[in-house]
DNA sequence: AATTGCATTGCAATAAAATTGCATTCCACG
DNA sequence: CGTGGAATGCAATTTTATTGCAATGCAATT
């Protein structure tokens, strides 16, 4: 599952990481290999799991996503299997990006894109406040995204 | 700059976020268009800057940083030179993978990757607690990713 | 209803990139 | 020093992206 990285391996990773849309021929130049090794090395963390895919970063503000909150939110009932309603209602509604279960004061803490103040009302009212377990919930509004990045230290 | 998206072209973002690995041909055949158009429509989208760009997910407790913070920050010198100061520190640390400047409370949300939480603590004493205008600092661990996704409902 | 103009489509051709086979080279280990 | 296993790079092949161009669809106008 887990093997050993090497200064190539990270080279590469730091590269596809820094500018996908790089070819293996130009990736393999950067890290001073020939696009074949290179390529097989790609396709070995692909296989190892250590490069989960690719995606697509699509701009919210242009789809209409300009707003963003974070919802910290209570759960009142935490018995497992209301925990893992919860969950699988999370992972099931798009406007939800992000979700992390927390230590502390929260139990989780959501990323919740919007169109709009007004929609993001609507989705807490009429979505989140009814989510499986759910107390209560605590929205603080971004102002702006300084920094959102998929890149990994490597 | 903003243009008016189709429903082809929604079908084809949709198929992107959900399948980004597939050919153009794979693509076209899922939303109905045969590959020319199709391709063509995805250069345009890249062009109106809709779709920023491609992108590697890659498994960040595989390589080492199993640890997830949000840290809330609150600044204690608002000028703005100090503000963009701030701001640009944050985009050059590649351990903090996101901000966003906040209403309420915090000022700033952060939200960091850590080795462990030894780690993290280092980076709070000797980075983070150290960057321009930074009054205190509150971290909060996250014991579990429970969904972390770059699609956006289109 | 016919006509014109513009944008979009799809086919076919070309170019570029990914993928595979194979002989060679490089190391680690005896 | 040799030997074996893994990694490399070249060349060939396959797949995918990209472009040219003629045909189609559609809206506006007459």
């Amino acid at each position: 599952m887990d093997f050993k990285i090497d200064a190539f391996d990270r080279k590469i990773l730091r590269c596809l990481q820094d500018e996908p849309q790089l070819s293996m021929v130009e990736v393999a130049e950067r890290v001073g290999l020939s696009h074949t090794p290179c390529w097989r090395r790609v396709r070995r963390m692909e296989e190892a799991g250590l490069i989960l895919g690719r995606s697509f970063m699509l701009d919210a503000v242009g789809l209409g996503y300009p707003v963003n909150v974070f919802a910290q939110i209570k759960i009142r009932n935490h018995e497992e299997p209301v925990l893992e309603a919860f969950e699988a209602a999370v992972r099931g509604h798009a406007e939800i990006v992000e979700c992390f279960s927390m230590s502390g004061e929260s139990d989780y803490v959501l990323r919740v894109l919007a169109r709009s103040i007004e929609d993001y009302e609507q989705f807490l009212r009429k979505t989140l406040l009814h989510l499986p377990g759910v107390g209560a919930i605590n929205s603080s509004f971004a102002l702006k995204p300084v920094k959102v990045t998929t890149a990994i230290p490597v």
